[in-house]
Formats: structure tokens, sequence, C-alpha cells
DNA sequence: GCATTATATTGACATACATCGATGAAGACT
DNA sequence: AGTCTTCATCGATGTATGTCAATATAATGC
């Protein structure tokens, strides 16, 4: 797998490879999805438990269900959650692989 | 200074600090100034070199020089970047201390 | 002083986004 | 069948954002 580093170690020279658009319209789609206040504190509480109902969600934020409803889908098209329907309920969780490139992006040494 | 993550390790049991909305915000604003693919492309120029000058950016990006400019403007005052003036250019650099904070929010270990 | 060059700011416009109430779809329970 | 609960989707609305042309600012050189 092809790894993206928007911020490279500190040692690159000048011919370190520019990042093509496509690259850069995908890793801003990912940054986009936790660009807003509500979706940090969705993830937040994900990454504490392994799956957390879409009920609980709508209970701990004071917004209508209609909008948290509206974040997850969000986050399910940057592919940083994922969704698991058990009767009446569905289950999400994030996606621990998909959150790694990001760091990967920021400079993380591996 | 407090370690904001996000995504903490694997290991955290149910009572895992909440994150509260103003560290929410803040970081939600920080991602927010890599939300766009030509800041993130920006950001990977400015990476890959000790400081660049505006004038290289507008030639490397199809976009004119005023949205550059706001460009630059949002990196600026998201806090991830700093201008040095000589003469009449402008030189950015990236601002690394300034993105660690957001790996470490991404689960990065240390 | 005047022309030129490098950036920033302003104003306008079109598009994207966060939010809500209303409604739809599907399972659970009686 | 009918009702209740859980969640998603739709439609509307206000606000934020990306973009550019025009203009402003400020340094350089003649």
């Amino acid at each position: 797998m092809k790894t993206l580093q928007v911020i490279p170690a500190i040692c690159c020279g000048p011919d370190t490879p520019v990042l093509d658009s496509e690259d850069a319209e995908r890793l801003a789609t990912q940054f986009r999805a936790l660009a807003d206040p509500t979706r940090v504190g969705i993830v937040n509480r994900l990454a504490a438990a392994a799956e957390v109902c879409v009920c609980d969600l709508t209970a701990a934020f004071d917004l209508s269900q209609p909008t948290i409803s509206h974040h997850l889908r969000i986050l399910r098209e940057a592919g940083l959650v994922e969704v698991t329907k058990r009767g009446t309920w569905s289950y999400y969780r994030l996606l621990p692989e998909a959150v790694e490139p990001l760091r990967l992006a920021l400079g993380a040494s591996s």
C-alpha cells in the first residue's frame, strides 16, 4: 500500500515527491470528515468502546436525531466508521485502519 | 501540556474521559484547515522545504493569487504555518509543533 | 516621483454544509 | 393488524466556504 506522507520526516531533500491531486483530494475528504466538533466528539466516543449504538449518540449530543444521522453518514462515506445492524439497533464502530493513513499523512514515523 | 487523544489507545475502558466541547471545537478547526485539497497540497510543499515563497505556491497551483493567499490565511489562523517577510517576498514555513497535537489526537502512541 | 513586482484585502457569487421538522422504512411487541 | 421504537432520508433554511476580478499596500528599481 502506498504511504502518503503529506508531512514527510524532517530529513527529506528538495526532490521529495509531490502529492498528486487525487491523493490530496482523498486526504482532504477524510480531514473534512473530522472538521466538525460534533464529528470529533462522535469519533472520540466510538474510540472509547468497541461499538456504540446510535441511540447513545443521540442522547449524548444536544442535537436532533436527523443531525446525528447526517454526521454518521459523513463519517461512513469518508470510510472512517462502519455500521452493523442488529434488530432495530445500529451499532457504529471506528475503523482504525482508516485512521492510520491520516496519522501517517501528518508525518507519523511509521 | 494536556494531551488530546480523540482516539485513545486500544486498551481504554468504558470510563475513558470524554472530550469537552472546547477541545472538540479546537481540533475541528485545525482539521478544517486541512479539509481542502489545495491546502493539503500547500502543506505538503511546505513540509518538503524549510520555507517556501508565496510566489512558488501561486506558480504551483492552477489558482489565482488571491485564492492562494486566502488558503494561506486559513492555515495561518489555524496556527499551522508561520510567515516571515523579507523585502517584497513572504516566506511560509510549517510549524511541526502545531501538527504534532493533531497526530496525537488521531491516536499516535507518543 | 513613477513604474513594477509581490502579497493581502475586499466584494461578489455560486456552491457546500449544519441544522431542523416531517416523513419513511423496518424491526419488535402485543 | 396495529402500535411503538430506532434510524435514515427528504426538503427547507441560514450560514460558511472557495473562487475570482478589482483594488490596496508596500517594497524595489529607475
